[in-house]
DNA sequence: CGCTATCTTGACTGAACTCAACTAACGTGG
DNA sequence: CCACGTTAGTTGAGTTCAGTCAAGATAGCG
């Protein structure tokens, strides 16, 4: 059991709030849970109200389509939120683990109650809502205007960026647990065409991944063909 | 000049503020401006960081790409938020007038000043973000996983409902000032395929768009071919 | 050791793009 | 008021990037 505060301070939402600002607030208690690799926590269409902050680990949003076909919406990492819907409602996605993984969950009315209470958690919300957005309008650049190699590139440039924010990369190596698969519903494309992309950007020296290990070889030559801008991850 | 109370009591963002509640808030001035067909209204890269609401009119919030292709991240209508960011720094998307175009226009650092003061705004802005994200993530399964005439009609479907609940659309007609063009842009397809998507549409006798003029012709089809559920737009 | 998930490659197909030409509508200035 | 330029929309022919189908390789796991 642990206070909202503790989220708080976590990449990338910032750490402005003190321990102290939280003593009054510790009402907003948040669970710690832990999930094994590829369980459900929260399933599209259900009814259940809570919110998730990733606090470790990999996962997906995705939101699966009638004929059977899958987007995947984006991979909340650490400090990032999950399931905040403007009003009361049915889940608009499924989250699912990749790794084991651990995330706060916290009751959506509890929630809405302290932003009324307290208006620097409004902020940090609304900040961190306001960088999802900006996620997700590149992601839409991704699939409706760039092509596989440079939406590929895009991509794993944004991760190798995200995740040195929460210090899980350092010198264009990280791990990524995503299968070809999961990268196709991200990007938009068949597993096949990710394979030979994937290929391509290897054959090129650009950028290798393999079994789950990635690194970015030739990193200004793959900024220049994704048309990589960090500053929408800020 | 006006507080910002008059526009949390516009749709869709909701009016469960009274007047009374911004009373001593009033220090959130906001100007009412009133901008031509097609001026810019914010330009993409540069510094200003006014936040927009939308008060009337037909905008698009676009961002360029190097090779000269652009992407339409969303079509902001009456009571849509455009611009704010989780950080300082330079605007990510341009914003553009398509019809004569008001707009609020609030310092970003008075409003998030306003947020920390009086939690309701906080909450305002969170759930306005969080409707975005939606629909956001709405035009990625659009572009990542839907076709020509499916992601077509999903979109005009959308218009209708989000414009429905703004009073600029009723019994499956609204005005639609887009062109072919734009509309391209947004769904990440080219001018021509629209226009061949758009005459199958009508041939089908699913939907016409004619002259700026959209009529939903069956809409039982439509929303079927389109996969469409507005639970996101809520 | 066999089962299953993941990855890889090749041959073929097709939805959407490109290029190009033409029509329609509109505005504006001579 | 018509001549001209401009923007928007339409259509056809040919191309291409990514999808489909199918088969095999690899590897992890119970």
């Amino acid at each position: 059991m642990q206070t909202l505060w503790q989220f708080m301070r976590s990449h990338p939402i910032g750490g402005t709030l003190s321990k102290n600002d939280w003593e009054n607030n510790d009402f907003l208690s948040v669970t710690a849970k832990i999930y094994k690799p590829h369980s459900v926590i929260g399933r599209q269409d259900d009814d259940n109200s809570e919110i998730f902050i990733v606090k470790s680990g990999w996962a997906i949003l995705y939101h699966g389509l009638l004929d059977g076909e899958r987007q995947i919406i984006d991979t909340p990492l650490t400090g990032d939120i999950v399931g905040f819907r403007s009003v009361d409602g049915p889940r608009l996605a499924s989250l699912a683990s990749i790794t084991e993984l651990t995330v706060y969950e916290i009751s959506s009315k509890e929630l809405v109650e302290a932003i009324l209470s307290e208006g620097r958690l409004g902020k940090k919300i609304a900040c961190s809502l306001a960088r999802l957005n900006a996620i997700l309008a590149e992601h839409l650049m991704n699939t409706g205007r760039r092509n596989a190699m440079s939406r590929t590139a895009h991509f794993l440039l944004e991760l190798e960026e995200r995740l040195s924010m929460v210090r899980l990369s350092a010198h264009g190596r990280y791990e990524c647990p995503l299968t070809q698969h999961e990268l196709a519903d991200i990007l938009g494309m068949t597993t096949v065409h990710v394979n030979r992309t994937l290929r391509e950007l290897r054959k090129a020296d650009l950028v290798s991944f393999k079994a789950g290990h990635v690194q970015v070889i030739n990193r200004k030559k793959l900024v220049e063909i994704a048309g990589f801008d960090n500053e929408y991850l800020r």
